[in-house]
DNA sequence: TGTGATAACTTAGCACTCATAACCATTAGT
DNA sequence: ACTAATGGTTATGAGTGCTAAGTTATCACA
């Protein structure tokens, strides 16, 4: 990829990313549903089965600290459980609770029906354009987690 | 588009673009440059020219007040000026000053590299995917510009 | 001419994400 | 036993976003 290439698509990345994000969270917002976006990936993560809190956190691409809170905010709602596990005492093993599943569900089905009203109008070409360009996203941004939340804290790379 | 695409399309929309979002703020803030992406968006707007709030607000899909705080922040950094237009003496014209096109060219040239690196390892027929995947996410989410922030307030439509 | 509606902003208060720094606790290495 | 490293938490600070409640300026109309 040219430097030009490059610049052209990380402007354009600059510009639309963030307007996606508002507008998700918007429609999330105006649905009553609250859990941020970062929220819904948690429980996705989660409903497959239980993590330690590092384990999230490099996941995401996030801090500990961040994550902590993250999960604590989520734990008064009710959605997840800190746990003990045995063997390692230091550690925190977070699980999903019914009423987590349950919102996941909702929510779920909410960004649904709000995506699919915009989607709806795409043709078969559109949708594969975006499920492609997704993607690659996808691909590339899992890859490379983070630059700067990498370096920091004890989260040194992969655990 | 039917219902399961999308479901699937959803879904993924909500994994991989706070994903993104995460990693390219971090790249900017590790940088040292510390626009968050909307104050990147916001000197990108006005580069082109001045504007007042409430248009930068509609653009951006964020509430009035919103706008205020980030225009204030952006003030006290030396990047914008408020101004007083002829005329209708309630509106308040945003300018970018000479520091703050220095700032959005460090930005991008910072952007610009990180995400080359990112997106170096694409192929050609990866990159087409890509831009075409970010061009229907830009004419589909630019049309709905957040169904939550346009129903309250007095930003009713286009104005 | 004034009176009331409306438009453009600002301020204040709240919730959330994210970061770093500093701090416990537990475990592992020597 | 003493120190290192590991896993988490708390505190603090900055950013984004919202609503609700002002302020000032403009307009429309009697």
């Amino acid at each position: 990829m040219t430097r030009v290439q490059a610049r052209d698509t990380a402007r354009e990345i600059l510009e639309i990313i963030p307007l996606v994000m508002r507008t998700v969270a918007a429609e999330l917002r105006a649905a009553g549903e609250m859990p941020a976006p970062a929220h819904f990936g948690l429980l996705s993560i989660l409903s497959v089965r239980p993590r330690m809190l590092s384990d999230l956190a490099s996941l995401q691409g996030v801090s500990l600290p961040t994550m902590s809170n993250s999960i604590s905010a989520m734990v008064e709602r009710g959605w997840v459980r800190r746990e003990a596990p045995e063997g390692d005492r230091r550690v925190v093993m977070i699980d999903v609770t019914p009423g987590g599943r349950a919102a996941l569900e909702r929510v779920t089905r909410c960004a649904e029906a709000h995506l699919a009203d915009v989607l709806a109008p795409l043709d078969l070409v559109a949708r594969r354009k975006l499920q492609g360009g997704l993607g690659v996203l996808r691909k590339v941004f899992a890859a490379a987690p983070a630059s700067g939340a990498r370096k920091n804290h004890r989260t040194p790379a992969k655990r």
